[in-house]
DNA sequence: TTGTTCCAGCTTTTT
DNA sequence: GCTGGAACAA
């Protein structure tokens, strides 16, 4: 192969940040910049012209999606296998490292990640065994609190403690979550990154083989990476000055979770020698839509500076549209859509994004009305399912008998008689003797220590653990997970659930068989782990997408959140009102403020050919009527960029956005907004929206006796009066 | 052990 | 206004 392949359809400075000679470099790529394309050229640079072995070369990504995508693409491209290259989220690489260097982590080799569901409960059993109110320290603020040390490198015993009894609580729980924790080998999400750079730091030969290893080092989304992600990298490329990270300060949008804007300036520091190359040209917007962002996203302070630009025309005008009401709102975006398929478009090319998940509703519920199907993304991933999360605490507990997690969640679960009582003499025994529960269990038993129904129970329990784990020695993985969900009941239990959750359930059970089935296991994995082991670690750091790719034809929602990183030729982008888009927390806090402004960055640059805003006048939330204010961010963008769609015949009140072209819908001017009709059927009502045209033409009315509905104004015979 | 009722809480969530 | 969890009663 030669150079040209690679470098080609490459712009200037796309070709610039992969061809140059290695040295540490910051490549500040804007949205849609094809910031991706650079990374996985750059690898292939290295691999094909500079002869560099992929066992040489380190990738690191945020989501599992991001690695698997890199991965493949420089396959692809080079048309090898880069197996022996090591690209995967900071986690999951995290786990590797300790995986296979447990003695020098200080771990068992038997540890077990556990996930934020799992930490907060184990959190919530160690406060209660402690005795500690848990309304003054609520278990959620004290995940909160270790979590966020823990990004930050700090453990428990390098906290000064202080006169404040709330702050002294706090480290007191998590003194005691470290040390159980270490105790029973549990690892979470955020353990396992100080757990790698604690072991590389103090291991000198550890560290010493891989920085001879990783010639090259790559980080995708930089801007989002925390002080403990950014200090590993550090000591990895620490004097060798080979350190490539791919960012955008713009879109950083996770500082509420620990990510530090400050690495990509504090890299520059750093890495002296590095070469920053600014990646502005825009593939994906047009010239409305990245003007009107641009201006948006300069009301931040303190940026690196940058500014998307297109080769591309200036497309169409961003549209506002003021709604009535959320449900309005929805209205109108459903009404578009529907235009737009009409047209022949796609609906998967359509997305509507909003600030929080609790906004999905409306939009769920007119699509559902007009039969349109969409897709909602977030809410529960698959291996985050209560049944899912059962079935693999069988594995588990078959497999490492001293996981209290594991037996919390199935010892009644189904219920096999095993109450409170019960558990609550096993825990008590647990904890003063410093044993497992099953442990404790076991003990228990021995000593005759329950009544004849829990000793039954519990009997059965230990012989059903103990028949899977025999079962499992010559069964394949699938096979394994097959018989632990029929043996241990669950399959039944999940049957008797009334409505169609119960039978949803069931369905997911037959699929983790599927996903077990078709697990990759990767043989020469230089550790002998069995493949269960492998398979459970690869749930919890994976937590899988929330439905299995749906083929068919549909709508997108999603939080401007999960939107990162997409873009759609549609996009609407809604409830832009002060307390809501900013978000209430954040109107106080400039830093705060400005990482909502990106949000609304991020969300911009979603859209491809047409982007519609919309908020509404007003808004019932939690229960309450709001009258919000539009979002400050309204104002923000050029009122050159924008123009003002109105649905209703009459303005009821001018709205103070600064937009310069007004469109108006439903002209004919026969009904107005307010204006009093009669219906022969439904009775008196008022006119609340006016839409469409000509023949097209409809009123949306208030009847006094039916509610709102919508009629056709050339069939509906409509008295004034 | 199960069903009920009451009550707080309520942005965003790559792992 | 809805939901999940905890506290109750049966």
């Amino acid at each position: 192969m030669d150079v040209t392949a690679i470098i080609d359809s490459l712009n200037d400075a796309q070709r610039e940040a992969v061809s140059a000679p290695t040295r540490s470099m910051l490549v500040l790529a804007g949205a849609g910049s094809g910031k991706t394309r650079v990374l996985v050229h750059r690898i292939a640079w290295l691999i094909k012209i500079e002869h560099i072995s992929p066992h040489n070369i380190l990738a690191v990504t945020f989501t599992n999606k991001a690695a698997k995508e890199m991965r493949s693409r420089v396959e692809d491209l080079l048309n090898i296998s880069a197996r022996s290259m090591w690209i995967g989220t900071f986690h999951g690489l995290a786990h590797r490292l300790l995986r296979q260097h447990n003695k020098e982590a200080k771990l068992p080799d038997t540890f077990q990640v556990i996930d934020s569901d799992d930490q907060l409960r184990l959190i919530k059993r160690l406060m209660k065994a402690m005795n500690i109110d848990d309304n003054r320290w609520p278990p959620k603020q004290v995940v909160w609190y270790i979590n966020a040390q823990k990004d930050e490198g700090i453990r428990a015993k390098h906290i000064q403690e202080t006169g404040d009894l709330y702050q002294q609580q706090l480290l007191v729980i998590y003194r005691t979550y470290e040390d159980l924790c270490q105790r029973s080998g549990l690892v979470d999400f955020a353990e396992l990154l100080l757990r790698a750079h604690e072991t590389l730091r103090d291991n000198a030969e550890l560290l010493a083989f891989y920085r001879a290893r990783f010639k090259h080092v790559h980080v995708d989304e930089f801007q989002d990476t925390n002080t403990v992600q950014y200090a590993w990298l550090r000591l990895l490329t620490e004097g060798q000055d080979n350190l490539f990270v791919v960012g955008d300060d713009d879109q950083s949008i996770y500082g509420w979770r620990g990510a530090k804007i400050e690495n990509m300036f504090n890299f520059q520091q750093h890495y002296p020698n590095h070469l920053l190359i600014r990646l502005e040209q825009n593939y994906r917007s047009t010239g409305n839509i990245l003007k009107a962002s641009n201006a948006l996203i300069a009301c931040n302070d303190g940026r690196m500076g940058k500014e998307l630009r297109t080769d591309g025309g200036d497309g169409d005008l961003i549209s506002l549209y003021s709604a009535f009401n959320e449900q309005d709102e929805a209205y109108f975006v459903v009404e578009r859509i529907r235009k737009w398929v009409a047209e022949g478009n796609l609906r998967s090319d359509i997305a509507i994004l909003y600030r929080s998940n609790a906004q999905s509703r409306q939009f769920e519920e007119k699509l559902m009305a007009t039969g349109t199907p969409y897709r909602v993304y977030g809410g529960l991933r698959f291996f985050d399912r209560m049944e899912i999360k059962n079935a693999l605490a069988y594995l588990f507990l078959m497999l490492h008998k001293d996981n209290d997690s594991a037996f919390e969640r199935i010892i009644n679960t189904p219920t096999r008689g095993v109450g409170a009582k019960t558990l609550d003499d096993i825990r008590q025994l647990a904890r003063s003797k410093q044993i497992s529960l099953w442990q404790a269990m076991i003990e228990l038993l021995k000593a005759g220590h329950f009544t004849p129904r829990a000793e039954n129970a519990l009997k059965g329990f230990v012989q059903l653990i103990n028949s899977l784990g025999e079962q499992a020695e010559d069964q394949e993985l699938y096979e394994q997970v097959k018989y632990a969900i029929e043996k241990s009941g669950l399959i039944e239990f999940h049957k008797k659930e009334k409505g169609d959750k119960g039978e949803a359930r069931v369905e997911n059970l037959e699929e983790l068989v599927n996903a077990a089935r078709q697990f990759e296991f990767d043989e020469d994995n230089e550790e002998n782990f069995s493949e269960l082991d492998l398979f459970l670690a690869h749930a919890a750091l994976e937590s899988g997408d929330a439905q299995a790719d749906d083929f068919e034809d549909c709508v997108q929602l999603m939080t401007l959140h999960s939107a990162k990183g997409l873009e759609f030729p549609l996009v609407f982008m809604v409830g832009l009102e002060e307390g809501l888009f900013p978000s209430q927390q954040s109107v106080d806090d400039i830093a705060r403020l400005e990482e909502e402004r990106r949000l609304c960055y991020v969300g911009m640059t979603r859209a491809m050919k047409l982007l519609y805003i919309s908020y509404a006048e007003s808004r019932r939330l939690y229960g309450k009527e709001n009258h919000p204010r539009p979002s400050r961010f309204l104002k923000e963008i050029p009122a050159e960029q924008m123009q003002e769609i109105r649905l209703r015949a009459s303005v009821s009140k001018p709205v103070s956005t600064n937009t310069k072209a007004k469109v108006i819908l439903g002209t004919s001017g026969r009904y107005q907004l307010g204006q009093r009709v009669r219906h022969e059927k439904f009775g008196e009502g008022v006119v609340l929206q006016v839409d469409g045209e000509g023949s097209q033409e409809r009123v949306q009315i208030n009847f006094a006796n039916v509610g709102m509905k919508w009629l056709m104004l050339s069939y509906a015979k409509l008295e004034v009066v």
